[in-house]
DNA sequence: ACCTGAACACCGTTCAAGT
DNA sequence: ACCTGAACACCGTTCAAGT
């Protein structure tokens, strides 16, 4: 750009990769990841775009590491006797958390859970013992560990590319419906008239104590407690 | 391309927004999303790329289209007294199966689920209905209904995004673990130790089964049957 | 009406410089 | 060692042609 070409001054350090990733994940929870172009990072870091080659070696790194930096943020509270329960869901409530800060990057992460390989296998270490230690069986604890993953990336991913789950998407979604012909979907049409969003939002989180409740049935069958 | 310019003679119609739309499906099955684009499409059909934009305003209108012609595909078989266990079940494989066929669409499908809003109404009619007749309040109904939705996205794009559920994935995943020093993660070594990719693959369905028990506590609470 | 082709404003990335 | 800048092979899309 308008810097003179050749190495900076010294101890003048013009770039890193901290400094570069901390770019990069403002630029992308600021206006998406479509957003980000090396060239338009550079532009923001105030340096011609091929400097940052020096630095990363090429866009999927830079990627990669915007999310190593926010699953460096992620972290399970330690419930040492929560029980089961309490473990899925303080891991639950602090993934939701963790893509509520970052939604852009998250829909990423969730088409591509490769890169989020080393957190999943974390959490997926603890809350196996836990289960294991409810009393299901090896095959019971990843049945169930797998359902409650799908279900999370399912759910911050509606929250996130959808807009749902934002304030006013319920009062969106019915008015869609009632858009429609009068005598198509009587019955999403009577369910959703019969609700509020109040209402739906103090219920939030029934679809995980649903999966709880399903989970349970396997401890009561092989009489755990 | 090799063809002359002005309007092809009579009845020798090249293209059509069917052959166009036909011809992405195709290359975005065989080649991934991030492989389609408006040249490339246009080459495969031996035309100029501009020629497209007299069928389809752009490219996002050729994606919407190819939702449009796969969701098109999708019947829920009809099940006028099987249950709503049953009526779920059906949905899930019919979904599944979908997803099986049109893997790499999928991911987009699932990330801008606002294009397969018809589809997503006419199932929840469905589905709402069954619940409801079961016994579920219309908020239960509606809970039991986004979490299956969530779990089945979360599902399918492990299953397309992560290459999970393809043969070999069970074997993978537990070899990555295997790599890793022998003292991390002892529950999962242990509860993936215990089984085969076999014994897995029998028991794919169990998740499901354990969502249908969860609101199955709601039904039996509520005195239902 | 329907297709072509040049053009514009973008991309990611390589490679040869500059200091 | 670290940055610049030209260049290459791509994008989506607009606009002025051609028949």
């Amino acid at each position: 750009m308008t810097r003179k070409p050749g190495r900076p001054k010294l101890g003048a350090e013009v770039l890193s990769r901290a400094r570069i990733l901390a770019a990069a994940l403002q630029l992308v929870d600021e206006q998406g990841v479509d957003k980000l172009s090396m060239r338009r990072l550079a532009t923001v870091l105030g340096v011609d775009a091929m400097a940052l080659y020096r630095h990363l070696p090429d866009k999927a790194a830079v990627i990669g590491g915007m999310v190593e930096l926010v699953f460096g943020e992620f972290q399970l509270p330690s419930l040492p006797n929560g029980g089961w329960r309490e473990q899925v869901r303080a891991f639950v409530a602090a993934y939701r958390a963790l893509a509520q800060r970052h939604p852009n990057l998250i829909v990423y992460v969730v088409t591509h859970i490769e890169v989020a390989a080393p957190a999943v296998f974390a959490v997926g270490e603890e809350l196996i013992a836990a289960l294991r230690q409810a009393g299901l069986t090896p095959l019971q604890a990843i049945t169930a560990l797998n359902l409650i993953v799908d279900y999370l990336n399912g759910f911050v991913l509606g929250e996130s590319s959808g807009r749902l789950g934002q304030p006013g998407e319920f009062t969106e979604f019915y008015a869609m419906l009632n858009a429609l012909p009068a005598d198509r979907y009587p019955a999403m049409r009577a369910a959703y008239g019969a609700l509020d969003e109040a209402t739906l939002q103090a219920h939030a989180n029934d679809a995980l104590e649903l999966i709880l409740a399903g989970i349970a049935t396997w401890i009561d069958e092989s009489g755990g407690g």
